[in-house]
DNA sequence: ACCCTATATATTGCACCACGATATATCGGT
DNA sequence: ACCGATATATCGTGGTGCAATATATAGGGT
């Protein structure tokens, strides 16, 4: 179980990465994809994931549409506005300071080997 | 300036590293330690840091003792117990796990480049 | 028809956390 | 005497994950 602090700081990222790659999604799928691609490591809830959603779409990162594809439940998908690809890349710069650190103190493995 | 949750992730792992590669320090020395590795990027506050050394001390984490050197001031030194090098090391994955999902959204830029 | 499971979204309440503000104390330099 | 740097401590506020709970719908088995 990763602790709370570290899904609360990756939750973000993640999900905006997401978007960017998938182009749109929803709810439902994209727990399902965080865990395929964490290796079950991620397992994202519904009382976790619907909450973000809204406030990425708040604060304009993200917007949504209803729609119901034929022989398919209704969904609502979410796709990134520009502000939100901005957004990602600030939280990738963000991500990547902290990680700097992070291998700077656990060793130099990756250059000497 | 980094986001809440990103420091809050990262303030443990952070503290157990440069406790274990420093042996000992002390709060006001951590401050200014984890200022100059991350190049001014992280800026913690006495009120961001105190509370953690005391949390990790009731975890048994780390231990603490004040002593005070001749010439200097009294200091509140703190080690890693073996609870919190074991700690260190389940911190340091996690992160990695989170990381390598981030890795495999934001590209293949490392192997390719 | 009925039930169960999977799919799909939404909200509330609790526990936890960073950190600005504030307080206290000590040292060296001017 | 004063001031800035050093050094530790705590409180209040705002923000967060997430279990629990609620609601709705499609498909398959009996």
């Amino acid at each position: 179980m990763l602790p709370k602090v570290l899904i609360a700081a990756s939750v973000k990222p993640i999900m905006l990465a997401i978007l960017a790659q998938d182009g749109e999604s929803y709810g439902y799928e994209i727990i399902q994809r965080i865990h395929a691609l964490s290796g079950g490591k991620i397992q994202w809830t519904a009382g976790t994931l619907y909450p973000v959603l809204h406030r990425l779409e708040t604060e304009g990162l993200v917007e949504s549409m209803w729609r119901k594809p034929d022989g398919e439940r209704r969904r609502k998908y979410y796709r990134l506005t520009p502000q939100g690809e901005a957004a990602m890349s600030t939280e990738k710069q963000q991500w990547m300071d902290v990680n700097a650190v992070l291998v700077q103190l656990w060793g130099p493995d990756l250059a000497l080997r």
